[in-house]
RNA sequence: GGGCUUGUAGUCGAGUGGCUAAGACGUUCGCCUUACACGCGAAAGACCAGGAGUUCGAUUCUCCUCAGGCCCACCA
């Protein structure tokens, strides 16, 4: 049958995914024997589209599945959705506030304590509600992604789906967490949190935008054995707050201070003068007083020391423990305070400085730390273990990408907080008693629970309490960080078929969250690694070399380029420019060369399917006649082959793609189907070993562009008849090809490119004398080594044909010569 | 400031302790040769960032400098 021109890629997607859903190619059969080879893939993130990233990263993925079930294994590859997090809700707060005519904007959903909107007064989502239209909103999106998915043809095992807002997926969570309290990991204690107390809101770090304004530094009197030690803050109204003085411990003016204490002015407070690495000792005087909490180095510095606490002032701004300055907002107090120190002279110089705040990005107001009871999984003491477990049981590709992790670990200083004050999240099972503090937990059975609405909220704890239901939800990553067990079915018995999973693939940027918080919650829950090979991919950025952002105006919508490129284009794209953890700038160039390799790859499959009319395979096979090019072509083949099979084992998609094209582009179609097409036209004796020949090149070539060209390897495939011949349902379930192992000898390649050169020698004399390549020309005498000639009778009728050369003639000649003549 | 990473033709980028350092895009020239003009053939274009060292020999290994990128931290 002819193939007609190259068809709609649109079309083409739509017919295989269909074929290859109605085929279930892709399940996972759990009763196969063959070895399992389990991806534990990224759940994407559910607040928006895909976008360039994720076609990049999921190609890699899918590039992996598909060679893996081409060679044999039993591929178990789900798809997940990370549906909760804070970037939903503030989305659908926008949304919300659309609606509102009047503009205002719902605050009511942000405090995670009350529906209502408490400053405008009207009536406002409750908790409940607004939780539904995340969910909604999330639902729409995974809709959005999987479509998007599927045109991209890749190809997870759609019955293994999952959500992290499914019921069944909270009570996986719920247990997991429940049973890291069972092992003592999980506590609740009071801890500084970022906060906003103008919206009345604890507030994550994302929610924060940095702002450098100019403010005072103020240099203040301390006193130690009574001299004045000067301290330098911004921060004087903390002042009764400070629980130590630091010093660098290489600064030599302060070395033999470290020990003693010093007394704070006002207070008269006896602090410990301490020292840290951190200290700067050119900024201000090189003492810096530690206060809780002035910043996030207050924080780091109070757990590193042990030091005491104290409330500096309460979730309105004003003042606790303060003396005569308890209850004055912060920003009021700040000048008091200098004024009275100033008055005491102790105030001995003040100069401008630039500084960073945090403002919150809702009402733009700074952001503070202040105390509040979290909940905490125990890091410390695992940063070995996770270490550990990460450079000995997993291999990492790119090798150098573990460094990520390890760099991470040795920086933990404090516990995870895990409770988030938030709405769409998985609720943390526990409640307390608000009295004694008492921790109640639910039982396996009752999962998932939701305490804040629990009905156990009104009995009474044992101390005559007031049990609660905790409210807080958990961060996303305590959802993510279980995926290899939830995917493997845990906690079922038999969960370690499947676990742990063979491969994590993943991005770079998140090595410290998934991936260290997935080895350290699956080894604190089983004692086993959770994976055992790690993908490492970079990330993709603008054609300018910078991060793709809609604001830089570098922004490449995936969406728009599916509508101009057919999915195996942009996927060769993804090869082509992936090298293993590196960010690459996007490029058009490389999704043009991928299209027009496939457009290649449709007309010489176009020209092997006509050249194969009437051939019979045993003519070939038994003959042998094979000429010195299809002996060169096969060994070309099978070097390929080789290098391809050898490099899709190592991730390393770059160099699988490139020996393809280079192959097929450059011997195949550039060089062996012109050394042919005489044979194929004019019914040569040795034409079934061409056909031979084309049909095996091809056949082998579709398998090996498989992985990144599903659609039209699927479709040749089909059309050629190869899916036929090896009674198979679809390519990407057919064998991966191996070498043909047709050795060739050193004279056969001498010959191959001698050949090769004088067809070459002969266009560029054709372009030198203008003549037509379809022109003859008259003559070629050759002066050829000694050792080339006796051999030279084996490529003489190729050289003829090829080149079109009505007479050769070969002398004896230290080194080649040619001569032409028209 | 810390960690990682990169610096190869106009552009993007492979690769190697020693033979003429891939390929693509772009450029120039010639071709609609019965698979393909989304094509074919030919050509030009690189002191492999700079400096020092190791070596018989380095673009490749080591160190330094300079310049990018990513992540983290960020000054009281």
């Amino acid at each position: 049958m002819a193939l007609s021109q190259r068809p709609d890629s649109i079309a083409l997607q739509k017919k295989w995914t269909k074929k290859w859903d109605e085929a279930e190619i892709y399940k996972y059969d759990s009763r196969s024997k063959a070895p399992v080879f389990s991806i534990d893939s990224p759940p994407p993130f559910t607040s928006g589209a895909l976008h360039m990233g994720h076609v990049l990263s999921y190609s890699f993925f899918d590039f992996a599945a598909r060679f893996k079930r081409m060679t044999g294994f039993n591929v178990f590859y789900p798809q997940g959705w990370d549906c909760q997090g804070f970037p939903t809700e503030v989305k659908v707060e926008k949304l919300q506030s659309k609606d509102n005519k009047d503009g205002k904007e719902s605050k009511g959903a942000k405090d995670g304590k009350s529906g209502k909107d408490d400053k405008s007064g009207k009536p406002k989502l409750t908790r409940q509600e607004f939780k539904k239209k995340c969910i909604e909103f999330t639902l729409e999106n995974i809709d959005k992604m999987k479509m998007q998915m599927i045109r991209m043809g890749f190809s997870p095992d759609w019955s293994q789906e999952y959500r992290t807002i499914d019921p069944s997926y909270h009570k996986k969570v719920q247990l997991s967490v429940l049973q890291m309290y069972e092992k003592g990991l999980v506590y609740r204690q009071k801890h500084p949190v970022l906060f906003c107390i103008h919206c009345q809101s604890a507030i994550a770090k994302a929610e924060t935008e940095d702002l450098q304004r100019e403010t005072k530094l103020n240099y203040i009197n301390f006193s130690v054995e009574g001299a004045p030690l000067s301290v330098a803050t911004t921060r004087p109204e903390l002042l009764h707050a400070c629980v130590a003085v630091l010093v660098n411990p290489s600064d030599e003016r302060f070395k033999k201070l470290v020990g003693k204490k010093a007394i704070t002015p006002l207070y008269n407070k006896e602090v410990p003068i301490i020292s840290d690495n951190e200290v700067d000792q050119t900024f201000g005087t090189g003492v810096v007083m530690v206060c809780t909490f002035g910043d996030k180095t207050d924080v780091a510095w109070m757990y590193r020391h042990s030091l005491p606490f104290i409330e500096a002032f309460d979730n309105r701004g004003k003042l606790l423990n303060a003396e005569e300055f308890t209850g004055v907002k912060i920003v009021e107090a700040r000048e008091k305070i200098i004024e009275k120190l100033k008055a005491l002279e102790l105030v001995t110089r003040q100069e401008s400085t630039q500084q960073v705040v945090k403002l919150h990005d809702r009402c733009n107001k700074p952001a503070e730390f202040i105390s509040s009871v979290q909940w905490f999984m125990k890091l410390r003491d695992w940063q070995d273990k996770i270490k550990r477990a990460a450079t000995e049981d997993m291999q990492w590709f790119p090798q150098f990408s573990v460094q990520y992790l390890i760099d991470w670990a040795n920086f933990v200083e404090y516990d995870w907080v895990i409770s988030r004050q938030r709405i769409y999240g998985t609720p943390l099972p526990f409640w307390y008693c608000e009295g004694c503090g008492a921790i109640y937990t639910p039982k396996e059975s009752e999962l998932p629970v939701d305490p804040a609405l629990h009905e156990y909220n009104k009995k009474k704890c044992d101390c005559g309490g007031q049990i609660i239901g905790e409210s807080s939800v958990c961060d996303c990553w305590i959802d993510s960080s279980i995926t290899p067990l939830v995917i493997a079915g845990w906690p079922d018995g038999d969960y370690e078929k499947l676990y742990p999973a063979t491969l994590r693939p993943q991005g770079l940027e998140i090595i410290r969250t998934w991936a260290f918080y997935s080895i350290y919650r699956c080894l604190a829950l089983t004692g086993k690694s959770p994976f055992k090979e790690v993908l490492i991919n970079g990330s993709v950025l603008g054609t300018d070399g910078k991060k793709m952002s809609k604001s830089l105006g570098n922004f490449e919508d995936p969406e728009a380029l599916l509508a101009k490129f057919p999915a195996d284009s942009l996927r060769q794209w993804a090869a082509l420019s992936g090298a293993l953890a590196k960010d690459r700038p996007f490029s058009y160039k490389d999704i043009e060369y991928a299209n027009s390799f496939v457009t290649k790859l449709w007309n010489a499959a176009n020209f092997v399917d006509k050249a194969l009319e009437g051939y019979k395979p045993e003519k070939s096979n038994k003959a042998h006649n094979f000429s010195i090019t299809d002996k060169w072509i096969l060994a070309e083949l099978d070097k390929t082959i080789e290098v391809v099979t050898r490099s899709m084992h190592e991730y390393d998609y770059y160099a699988a793609i490139s020996a393809i094209h280079s192959f097929f582009r450059l011997s195949f179609c550039d060089y062996y189907l012109e050394d042919v097409k005489y044979r194929i036209y004019e019914e040569a004796e040795n034409k079934a070993e061409a056909q031979y020949c084309l049909k095996t090149v091809l056949g082998a070539t579709l398998k090996l562009i498989a992985p990144f060209a599903p659609f039209i390897s699927e479709e040749l495939f089909h059309e050629l008849g190869f899916a036929k011949e090896e009674k198979v349902e679809s390519i990407h379930v057919s064998k991966w090809p191996t070498p043909t192992g047709f050795e060739i000898d050193e004279e056969t390649g001498k010959l191959a490119s001698l050949l090769h050169d004088l067809i070459s020698q002969s266009r560029k004399f054709r372009s030198s004398k203008q003549i037509g390549l379809n022109e003859p020309i008259e003559s070629l005498e050759i002066g050829l080594p000694e050792e080339l000639i006796s051999n030279f009778s084996d490529i003489k009728l190729d050289l003829s044909k090829i080149a079109r050369i009505k007479t050769l003639d070969v002398s004896s000649k230290k080194e080649l010569t040619t001569q032409f003549k028209v």
